[in-house]
Parts: structure tokens; sequence; C-alpha cells
DNA sequence: GCCAACGTTGGC
DNA sequence: GCCAACGTTGGC
């Protein structure tokens, strides 16, 4: 089973979005960077742990965990018009864009900030506490998983 | 709201 | 295929 972080925009779609889903689930779309989609695509596999990072709010950091129900299929909101994800480049034959589902698991006690993630030994590899890391999913380290809920 | 870092686009 | 310009991410 591999480890996961995944951010996301409180604003936009926050824990508490995840939560009040039908069954807790949703798929997890508009990812549109390669990296993050070849992770998705190829390594993501169901019963995979993934954090629920926030991101670009007032206290940055991981609030929850959740699990992978589903793995990747076609990110259909790339051919709508309509969306705010839509990429006229991906097309039903061809699609450019894939997502997973994911399913709450539960929040964490209390919120652990990236300025706690920063301080915490064994955490130095991790591409989200590298300067200027964009990436929005990641790969978690069973023993920095670990780690990270020892501070829970 | 600012801006550094990074990814993508497109002219050449 | 290079690289400048541009758009986006996301911490602060």
């Amino acid at each position: 089973m591999n480890y996961w972080l995944m951010k996301s925009e409180p604003d936009v779609f926050g824990i508490d979005h995840l939560i009040a889903m039908p069954n807790k689930t949703e798929h997890w779309d508009g990812v549109r960077n390669y990296q993050a989609r070849n992770m998705m695509r190829d390594d993501m596999k169901k019963g995979d742990l993934v954090f629920f990072y926030h991101s670009n709010c007032k206290v940055p950091g991981i609030v929850g965990i959740m699990q992978v129900v589903k793995e990747s299929y076609p990110d259909f909101t790339s051919w709508n018009p309509e969306s705010k994800y839509y990429d006229p480049k991906s097309t039903e034959e061809n699609p450019r864009w894939f997502m997973v589902d994911v399913k709450f698991k539960r929040k964490l006690k209390r919120t652990i900030s990236l300025n706690e993630l920063k301080e915490m030994p064994g955490l130095e590899q991790m591409a989200l506490i590298r300067r200027g890391n964009r990436l929005s999913i990641m790969p978690v380290k069973k023993q920095e998983w670990d780690t990270i809920l020892e501070f829970e």
C-alpha cells in the first residue's frame, strides 16, 4: 500500500466538503499537472491512504485522512466547456486528464501545520516542505506518514 | 495582496 | 529545440 498527500483549497473544496458528499466520497477532479496526473493515473491504488492538505489558507497544513476507493479514470470535467477545468485538447476518445475517487476516513485531532511539518525530523526529503514546490499530489513514505501521525 | 518559483506556451 | 513571456500556485 502507498501513502499520498493531496492539496486542496478549503474555500474551494475542503475536508468538510468531502464529509458532506454522499457516502463521504468524491472524485478528485481538476488536476492539470502532468507529474501529478501520472502519479494519480499510474501509482495510486485502491486502498491507498491520503493526507488531506489545506493550501492557500490561513494555516496551511494536514487536516485529515482519506482513502482511494476507485482507481484512475478520465476526468470528465476536462470535456465540459462549462467547467473551469475544461481542456479542449482532452477528449472522450483520447482523455488527457485523470482522477481517482477518495473517501473520507477521519479528521486529525488537530491541524498539523506546514510550520510544524518543517520542524519535524525525518521529513526533510518531502517535496511538500521544499521551497517553491507546487505539486498538488505527492507520495509520502511510510516512515514519513508515521512520523507525522505521531505528532497528532 | 504580494511575489517567488515553477510549468506551459508559442514565436523564432 | 531554445527561451522569453505569461499564467498559476501557494506561502507569507
